[in-house]
DNA sequence: GTGTTTGTTATCAA
DNA sequence: CTTGATAACAAACA
């Protein structure tokens, strides 16, 4: 389940070893993009997508964009250049394509990348820069910008207060980048249960929140993301953040800060995780 | 065979 | 316009 700090992970990775690299072949089953003689000029991100700017020898073409989006089972595995060690990626090898690998890029310096996608839900797109503006502008305000102030996020509460808090932190055109993982997280960071209306919470509430929703994907980039199943760093490694959930994935288990149990529901069809005694 | 996992979009309903 | 519910996509796993 790649969310926000696990792409933004992928993105300080990739952006260090492809910059300036020219691709020389792709395949894909799939996708029938026209990359080869591309070079890679930039890594960004915006919300969950990955994004690479790409130039051509022609100097008067107009720069694409190919965006990349993991969903919730995609991989980006880096393979550098020639006699390389390899760590497990989805029961292989990440020297070898696996059977879910779906694209492969190679670039002339014989280094590759892997795009690998159990589930087949991810894409790649390659687009021209209004079109990348049209996808990209559909989301909201990057939480970690200096555009999320406290004002600005009592401003979105404030045309929702009928929502769930948690279905209101899930959306994409409202706040880009949260997922299931740290939409639990920070609820359980701000002491407030996922199922409150937006409507009933208090001014220190929504300060402590916004905090929260903060914190949390900062300390989780901090440790490369969370590996929950099949996210991988672009070295095939695992993120480290698994360790420090205090809700998701702990039903049953006892609360890390008070006497409580974690709680398991279904929120809205999502999966949802709280501490039953210290969130209210 | 059943339920569960989740990001996003589409569609229908009130 | 807001909101809620459901399906669709797809594959593995318990």
């Amino acid at each position: 389940m790649p969310e926000l700090p696990e792409v933004e992970t992928l993105k300080r990775e990739l952006s260090r070893v492809l910059v300036g690299k020219k691709i020389k072949n792709f395949s894909a089953e799939k996708f029938a993009l026209d990359l080869v003689g591309k070079k890679i000029e930039s890594v960004e991100r915006r919300a969950k997508i990955l994004i690479l700017e790409l130039s051509t020898s022609q100097k008067l073409e107009a720069k694409s964009y190919l965006l990349v989006h993991l969903k919730m089972t995609g991989q980006l595995i880096y393979l550098p250049a020639s006699g390389t060690k390899a760590k497990p990626v989805m029961g292989g090898h990440p020297e070898d394509p696996t059977k879910y690998t779906r694209a492969v890029f190679q670039f002339t310096d014989t280094s590759q990348l892997l795009f690998n996608d159990l589930r087949k839900f991810g894409w790649l797109k390659l687009v021209s820069s209004s079109e990348a503006a049209t996808i990209l502008d559909r989301h909201g305000v990057e939480p970690l910008s200096r555009a999320f102030t406290l004002d600005k996020f009592k401003e979105i509460l404030a045309r929702y207060p009928k929502r769930k808090i948690k279905q209101l932190l899930l959306d994409q055109t409202l706040i880009a980048g949260l997922g299931n993982i740290y939409v639990d997280e920070a609820c359980f960071g701000a002491y407030i249960l996922p199922t409150r209306l937006v409507g009933s919470l208090n001014e220190q509430e929504v300060a402590d929140l916004h905090q929260a929703i903060i914190a949390v994907l900062k300390l989780s980039i901090s440790k490369k993301g969370t590996s929950a199943r099949n996210y991988r760093r672009s070295t095939g490694e695992k993120g480290g953040m698994v360790a420090l959930l205090n809700v998701y994935g702990r039903a049953k288990l006892p609360c890390k800060r008070c006497a409580g149990t974690i709680a398991k529901i279904k929120l809205n069809g999502r999966g949802t995780h709280f501490c039953n005694s210290c969130q209210k």
